[in-house]
Order: structure tokens, then C-alpha cells, then sequence
DNA sequence: AAAAAAC
């Protein structure tokens, strides 16, 4: 099926095509249609799954009529979490609009670099605005752009945008622009308190959420190794010298900046070419790293969930997680870095004692079970498994409710 | 002992 049977103009779908969209993915099947007619969506659909391409195309395409209208007016709102995550939808919705015959300005802007340049950018207006929310405030308190004619807002990685850490910042914005506009929510997790608060916001949705099955389902192997927290760089190590081969670009996930230091320090000093990449970064090395990292001049990167979400990497075989996620939803994106576009993807899982039952919770979210494997001369002892004192560390006890509430008394 | 997002 061609992208222009859903409606798409042939420049579009020709644009599509260049961007290697020969044929329209599920999400953007489902999607495009229902962003043409004009209606709120919310789109659930896996990692790797073409979603820029969902909400870009048809968005495109509803802008191209009217582009030449003097002023230009901002028409639509693209917000996203992280400023790596604009740089790359701006990157994307520039190409496919390069197609057009009616250019569209689109403008990029993200907090980290100098505002001026973005200020110009805006200057005359745009028809696209890509943003992370606390730049665009700044730069709406400066008049440098107008919210009022927006007619269609984006929020990819929606789930993210709507949870507490951005809630206020979001409301804002939302606040800014006009009622009557068609709100598009998409993202690969949307956990089920996250969607009430979406149907909050959104107007008589159109709910698509693409099934994983076996023709679409992102090909992400997962393992998960059972090692000693203390012994996870030594193994870390050990991985890379064993699959220097198969394994051309590693990105290893832990669970703090000082980790995603400490860990690349310490496998840089092994000779290994690691860097860290996290938000205490400056913006201008972010860019570097991520840059340099797609160019093959790092072969391991060692990242905080700054990079856990939409970072497209292509021909990025594994993903590592060093420290398991905070949440079930963290791993599927994390996770989702590899395996993009029909690629195969392998996902390494460090297991500890400590982490056991966290693993468990994160498997039981995605209904899998994943059994624990050991490399050789890393063994977990016995003795570091004080969480099932019955068992003693044995592979593949499920900690007792008892366990459980003795965990939570020490906790707290 | 969380990361991210504006200056």
C-alpha cells in the first residue's frame, strides 16, 4: 500500500521514501488518515515504529495549504522532552517538507544554546515550531513567538510531557493556545493514568494502538545476566573484548550522571573508546557525543535516561542495561534504542541481588519471564543474595510476600 | 542516592 492511498500528496510519499518510508508502517497506516480528516489522536505504538513519520506527513501536508498566507503564523506545536529529541524531529520534518512546493519554515528550538539565533528563527513567524517546554517559555515571555494560531499541537513522548516533572511547565503552554486546535499524543508507553489524563486534554480521540505481533514487532532480544553489583564493569568489560566484533556500538544505560562517568572513565581506561553522555553535559559536547556516536568514532556510550527515549541510532545492535530503569515504561524505551526499523536489537539486562525483584516487576509488566543467564568467572556468590535467606541465592526464586514486607520494613 | 527541562 503507497502512502498516497492514505491520502498523502506524491511529494510527500516521494519525500517518505527518501527518508527510506518506502511503505507506510502500521502507526502511520492508522494514523494519517485520522490526522488528515482533522481529529485528536492518541497513538500508542512500539519503539522504532515510524511515529515522527505518523504525525510529520500528514502534518506537512495540512500546513502546505496556506504556507504562502503573509504574516506567517505558527500553525503547529511539536513538543518533546529532551533537546536531542527536537534536534532530531526538526532534522526529520525538514527533510520531508524539503519536498514540498510550498516551503515550510520550520523553527527548532530547545534551551542549552544561545537564544538569540532562535529568536531570529522566529522572527516573521514559522509554520512549524519544534520545542522542549522551558525554552519556548522563555521565549514566549519574550514575544518572541505567538501561540494563538496554532491549529495543531504534538506531543511525542506524550507520556513523559504529561508526568509531573513537566505538568507545570506543560500546563503553561496548553494554557497559550487556542481551544478549537486538534491535539495528536504519541508515544510507545502510555501508562493507563497517563491516558486518563490525556482524555482529559484530548477531544473526542481516535485511539490507535498498534499490536505488537510478529510482522511488526520491534526484533529486540533480551537477556538478562545474573552478576555480583560489584563485578558489573569487570563483566561490562569482558562483554565488549568478547563480541568486539559483532557488537560495533554499545549503548550502556546506568542509573546516574556519576555512573555514566565513572563507568565510560573506567572502560576508557581499559583502552575501550566509551564516553559519557548525560545532562550535566554542556550542550554543545551532547551534540558532539551523539553526533560522534553515529559516526562510529565512540563505540560505547555510557548514558542516564537523557537517551532512553526517540534517540534514533541506526545500526545500534545492542543496549546495556548497567543499572536497571526506575520503571517498566523506562525500559521499554530504553530498550527501544536498538531494533529500530526492522533491525535486529539485543538487550543486555545486569542483574544483581539488590535488583532481582525490580527485574521481575519489569518483566511481569511486559508479561515475560527471562531467565537469569551466568558468564563464566562471573558468578554471583551465594552469599550475595541475602533477600531469599531460605534459598540462599538459588537462580530463579521468587521472593515470598514475606520477603517482601521484611524488605519494605527495612526500607523504611 | 533519579533524569530531564530556562536563564
Amino acid at each position: 500500500m503507497p502512502f498516497t492511498s492514505l491520502g498523502l500528496s506524491p511529494d510527500l510519499a516521494r519525500a517518505a521514501a527518501e527518508l527510506g518510508f518506502s511503505t507506510p508502517t502500521p502507526v502511520q497506516a492508522q494514523a494519517i488518515p485520522v490526522i488528515l480528516r482533522g481529529a485528536d489522536l492518541l497513538a500508542c505504538a512500539q519503539t522504532g515504529s515510524g511515529k515522527t513519520g505518523a504525525f510529520g506527513l500528514p502534518l506537512l501536508q495540512k500546513l502546505q495549504q496556506g504556507a504562502q498566507h503573509t504574516p506567517r503564523r505558527v500553525r503547529a506545536l511539536v513538543l518533546v522532552p529532551t533537546r536531542e529529541l527536537a534536534a532530531q524531529v526538526g532534522e526529520v520534518l525538514r527533510s520531508l517538507g524539503s519536498a514540498l512546493p510550498q516551503r515550510l519554515k520550520i523553527a527548532v528550538v530547545f534551551g542549552g544554546v544561545s537564544i538569540n539565533p532562535q529568536m531570529m528563527s522566529l522572527r516573521g513567524g514559522a509554520d512549524i515550531v519544534v520545542a522542549t517546554p522551558g525554552r519556548l517559555l522563555d521565549l514566549l515571555e519574550q514575544n518572541a513567538l505567538k501561540l494563538s494560531a496554532v491549529d495543531t499541537l504534538v506531543l511525542d513522548e506524550a507520556d513523559r510531557l504529561l508526568d509531573l516533572g513537566f505538568s507545570e511547565e506543560l500546563n503553561r503552554v496548553l494554557a497559550l493556545l487556542p481551544a478549537g486546535r486538534q491535539n495528536l499524543f504519541f508515544s510507545a508507553t502510555f501508562p493507563p493514568e497517563v491516558q486518563a489524563l490525556a482524555g482529559t486534554l484530548l477531544r473526542d480521540p481516535v485511539r490507535v494502538e498498534v499490536e505488537a505481533t510478529a510482522a511488526n514487532e520491534p526484533a529486540i532480544v533480551q537477556r538478562v545476566i545474573a552478576v555480583d553489583a560489584i563485578k558489573r564493569t569487570e563483566l561490562l568489560r569482558h562483554l565488549l573484548k568478547q563480541h568486539e566484533s559483532d557488537w560495533s556500538r554499545v549503548l550502556v544505560f546506568v542509573a546516574t550522571k556519576y555512573a555514566a562517568e565513572h563507568v565510560a572513565w573506567k572502560l576508557h581506561k581499559n583502552g575501550i573508546f566509551a564516553t559519557p553522555f548525560h545532562g550535566d553535559l554542556s550542550q554543545g559536547a551532547r551534540t558532539k557525543v551523539l553526533a560522534e556516536f553515529k559516526n562510529g568514532q565512540w563505540d560505547v556510550v555510557v548514558t542516564t535516561d537523557l537517551a532512553a527515549r526517540g534517540i534514533d541510532i541506526a545500526q545500534l545492535p545492542v543496549v546495556i542495561n548497567y543499572d536497571l530503569p526506575r520503571s517498566a515504561v523506562d525500559y521499554v524505551h530504553r530498550i527501544g534504542r536498538t531494533g529500530r526499523a526492522g533491525e535486529p536489537g539485543l538487550a543486555v539486562s545486569f542483574v544483581s541481588a539488590g535488583s532481582e525483584a525490580h527485574m521481575r516487576l519489569i518483566e511481569k509488566r511486559q508479561g515475560l519471564s527471562l531467565p537469569r543467564e551466568v558468564i563464566e568467572g562471573f558468578e554471583p556468590a551465594e552469599a550475595a543474595v541475602p533477600e531469599s535467606p531460605g534459598g540462599g541465592g538459588v537462580k530463579g526464586k521468587r521472593p515470598s510476600k514475606k520477603d517482601k514486607l521484611r524488605a519494605a520494613a527495612k526500607s523504611s
